[in-house]
RNA sequence: UGGGGAAUAGUUCAACGGUAGAACAGCGGACUCUGACUCCGUUAAUCUAGGUUCGAAUCCUAGUUCCCCAGCCA
């Protein structure tokens, strides 16, 4: 596809309209994009939304879309979060070629036009405490007082700022700020920080500087430095963009970008926030930034989520400025979506119950052929043993059906996948009247699944051999919180107690024990599962990644 | 009560002065060796009130509701 093409193709979003129209217009050569993730957690779904939208629209404009680490706040970030973020996005499926940046690598240009601001009087050192500064930058409704310190001389400025940048003075001691309006309605120009004392040491430039740029100091200009053309950020970096802009206007950047927001991704039945994952995490209340219950995108990839699925699902969410909740529902549709094209089929019994089939041999045991995939041949096939001893689950059969149950109960006839009719003839229950054990009879006439008499069953059901199943733990989870719309300020209150469900006793087909561990399969008639990097040998895990629709469990409600 | 944004089916997104459309969810049906998949059908929306116009989701006016902003976080 060319690029033209490609275009064309390319969502309809309003950013792409902007984009297009700017690329008519003439005012671009080319587009140029970032993902600026700040290296102080890992990232999660929300940042899907941002990658695959800046990513995207660089590919499909033939622009290219640079992979810049926000840098700016040692105090916080680390090495760890940084390899992290590397590896996510990669997996997620982009590759900044060899556009990797950080903001701390612009840092000493950055300074540079700090002084240049100094210079044109637009800048200058505050000694007032944070304290002071806070009291004196007004409310919502009330206009902010100007500092004392505003109107130092340029060269009491050049000289405090380069005290600054030499360590002279302790933490919070003094900052760089901006001198635009302490009276403007919009509280970012109220001569907002462009440098604070930090006397930290930073993951790239270890203890090269005691000063560090704000945010809105250095993003706009690492754009410009970058020649980003569409900055696209978040709804919440709205009101900063009149302070974007005034550093653009004020400063001799080398190109002029401009930013762009879009409402960020919420999602029913989980946070899409740093910090509460962060204390998730530290919390103990998961196992890991992996745990697979976690909206992270590591969490999602040892969860089985294919990065085919994220990409197919930000497409369907699409891209505006209203804010939302995207229903869980749909990010499992896509999952599924993609899962049932390429998941190999297996059988698995989660919950087993025992099944003993009277007539058939003691001691005989057969081979019956399965499909790898009943909708693509060219996925073969594999051989599975069937005996007199099975487990089929213990949801497969009722001893007093409902009038719509299809499945096992005494007297009832159905399929064993890819075996042989059964019909249940007693159930042995134990002391405590619980059902243990089924006696059934097999129809040898219907091998491999049909009856040559022509007569119909109501169900089939999975199964697995007695002797040859192998043993797993399969880790079911659930929705993370117990509410769609958890709240973040007191997010422990809300938490699912029921998000992890751990079935020891499954018993998987031998072929799962063998197959590529990092592939997906399908469990059939049950769910997408993937093998958990918990596994060893002799013991199996599997993680559910989402079950399939369930179309019984809600008649079975009703 | 300052500044900045947003309001369209249950949900998310289209429609850019000219028949309000899609996906997911829901409901009904067909098919089926997965109660899956697939297929068919179907329910369902323009925040309110005025105005401009032959014609308004779209333009104008007034209002309502929701979100963001008072870090030396990003």
């Amino acid at each position: 596809m060319t690029s033209d093409e490609k275009a064309r193709e390319a969502g309809q979003d309003f950013i792409r309209d902007i984009i297009r129209a700017d690329l008519e217009a003439g005012r671009h050569k080319g587009v140029v994009t970032r993902f600026p993730p700040e290296p102080n957690g890992y990232l999660h779904i929300g940042h899907a939304k941002s990658i695959c939208l800046n990513f995207g629209v660089a590919e499909e404009f033939g622009g290219r879309c640079h992979l810049r680490f926000d840098d700016t706040n040692p105090t916080r970030e680390e090495q760890e979060y940084i390899d992290a973020i590397e590896r996510d996005v990669r997996w997620l499926g982009f590759d900044w070629g060899k556009h990797l940046y950080h903001a701390s690598d612009y840092f000493e240009q950055l300074y540079a036009w700090a002084e240049h601001l100094i210079r044109a009087g637009k800048a200058y050192v505050d000694d007032q405490s944070q304290e002071e500064m806070r009291a004196s930058r007004g409310t919502l409704t009330e206009p902010g007082r100007n500092s004392p310190f505003r109107e130092r001389t340029v060269e009491e400025n050049l000289d405090l700022l380069r005290r600054m940048r030499a360590g002279e003075f302790p933490n919070g001691a003094r900052v760089l700020r901006a001198k635009i309006d302490m009276g403007a309605g919009n509280i970012n120009l109220r001569d907002p920080v462009l440098y604070r004392i930090l006397h930290a040491s930073h993951p790239r430039t270890g203890t090269a500087w005691s000063i560090y740029p704000s945010y809105d100091y250095a993003h706009g200009q690492s754009d410009a430095i970058e020649h980003i053309t569409h900055s696209i950020c978040t709804l919440e970096f709205e009101d900063h963009r009149p302070l974007y802009d005034w550093f653009i206007e004020n400063l001799p950047v080398p190109s002029r970008p401009r930013q762009y927001e879009f409402a960020r991704l919420n999602l029913t039945y989980t946070i899409l926030s740093k910090r509460v994952l962060t204390e998730l995490v530290r919390g103990g209340h998961v196992q890991g930034w992996d745990d697979p219950r976690m909206p992270t995108l590591a969490g999602l990839r040892r969860r089985g989520v294919p990065p085919a699925a994220l990409r197919d699902f930000v497409k369907r969410i699409g891209v505006a400025k209203a804010n939302s909740i995207v229903d869980m529902g749909l990010l499992e549709f896509s999952v599924r979506e993609v899962l049932n094209r390429t998941a190999l089929r297996r059988m698995a019994v989660l919950r087993p119950l025992k099944v003993v089939i009277e007539n058939y041999p003691e001691g005989q045991t057969e081979e019956l052929e399965a499909a790898n995939h009943p909708d693509a041949p060219d996925a073969g096939a594999r051989r599975i043993r069937f005996g007199r001893e099975i487990f089929v689950e213990r949801d497969d059969f009722m001893e007093n059906p409902p009038k719509k149950f299809y499945r096992l109960s005494p007297g009832k006839e159905v399929r064993l996948r890819y075996a042989y009719f059964i019909t249940c003839r007693e159930v042995v229950k134990n002391a405590a009247g619980e059902v243990v054990e089924l006696r059934c009879t097999y129809d040898p006439a219907t091998r491999g699944g049909n009856a040559p008499d022509g007569r119909k069953v109501q169900a089939t059901i999975h199964w697995v051999s007695a002797a040859d199943s192998v043993p797993a733990e399969v880790r079911i989870y659930n929705q993370l919180f117990a509410k769609p719309d958890p709240d973040a300020g007191n997010f422990a209150a809300d938490l699912n107690p029921n998000s992890l469900e751990v079935l020891a006793d499954a018993r998987l087909e031998p072929a799962l024990a063998g197959d590529n561990a990092s592939e997906p399969v399908q469990f059939e008639r049950q769910g997408y599962f993937c093998r958990d990097p918990d596994s060893r040998p002799g013991h199996l895990v599997f993680n559910r990644t989402v079950g399939l629709r369930d179309t019984w469990a809600k008649v079975a409600k009703a």
